[in-house]
DNA sequence: GCTAGGCAGGAACCCCTCCTCCCCT
C-alpha cells in the first residue's frame, strides 16, 4: 500500500475564499517507513498573504513571487502522489482535501478520484475521545518532538505526521498489510 | 490590532435533522 502523506499552508481557512500557498509530501510504502521520497513546493497565491499567515507559517508575499502557479503545483503534487497511491493528511477530510478540490474547480482542472485517509481517525481509534487529537497533541502522546522542524512550514509538519502516522499505524495495524481506518475518497487533479 | 468556514460525529430518535465541537491555516 503506497502512502502519499501531505500537508498544505494556506492563506486562512476557508477553501472558497482562501488560496494554498504551500505543499509538502512524502511518499512511502506501509512498512517501509525510511524509504521516503519526498516533495515541496511554495504557490504563487493571487491574494496577498495576510499578516498573520506570514506570522504563524514564516512564509512572506515576496517568498512566492517566483513560485509555481496553482495549476502547476497542484499538477507535479498529483504527478508525485501517482496512480493507486492513499492519500494521509491530518485533519484532511475537512482541511487538505476541501482546498484541493475547490482549487481544481477554481482554475477548471480536471479531477480523479483518491483514496484518503484522514490522520485524526487514526488518532480517534487509538486513544477515543480522551485529550484532544491535533497534531501537538497526537505527538505529546507518542512522544515525539518537532527536533527543531518548524511548525506550520508544511515541509516540517509532514515530516511529523510521517512519524506519527507510522507510529499509531503500527499500534493499529503492525503487519502494515491494511489500513487500520476505512478508506474516505478526495479527489486530486487528473493526470493528463 | 488584525483571525474565519465547514466537516464529522454525536445526540436524539427512528433515519433523518439538528447541534456542537474539533481541527486545519
Amino acid at each position: 500500500m503506497t502512502l502519499t502523506i501531505f500537508d498544505l499552508e494556506t492563506t486562512g481557512l476557508s477553501p472558497y475564499t482562501n488560496e494554498i500557498i504551500q505543499i509538502a509530501a512524502v511518499k512511502v510504502k506501509a512498512g517501509c517507513w525510511d524509504q521516503v521520497e519526498a516533495f515541496e513546493t511554495f504557490v504563487r497565491p493571487q491574494q496577498r498573504v495576510p499578516g498573520f499567515i506570514t506570522h504563524l507559517t514564516g512564509i512572506t508575499h515576496s517568498d512566492l513571487q517566483t513560485a509555481p502557479s496553482p495549476t502547476e503545483a497542484l499538477m507535479t503534487f498529483s504527478r508525485f502522489a501517482g496512480e493507486g497511491s492513499t492519500l494521509i493528511a491530518h485533519n484532511g477530510l475537512r482541511f487538505d482535501m476541501p482546498f484541493i478540490r475547490e482549487s481544481c474547480l477554481r482554475h477548471g482542472l480536471p479531477v480523479r478520484p483518491t483514496a484518503v485517509i484522514d490522520s485524526t481517525a487514526l488518532s480517534r481509534k487509538l486513544w477515543g475521545g480522551r485529550g484532544g487529537h491535533g497534531l501537538d497533541a497526537v505527538m505529546a502522546r507518542l512522544g515525539l518532538s518537532a527536533k527543531g522542524e518548524r511548525r506550520h512550514d508544511a515541509r516540517g509538519d509532514v515530516k511529523m505526521l510521517l512519524e506519527s502516522v507510522h507510529l499509531m499505524w503500527r499500534q493499529l495495524s503492525p503487519d502494515f498489510a491494511s489500513s487500520p481506518v476505512p478508506l474516505a475518497s478526495g479527489v486530486i487533479p487528473d493526470l493528463v
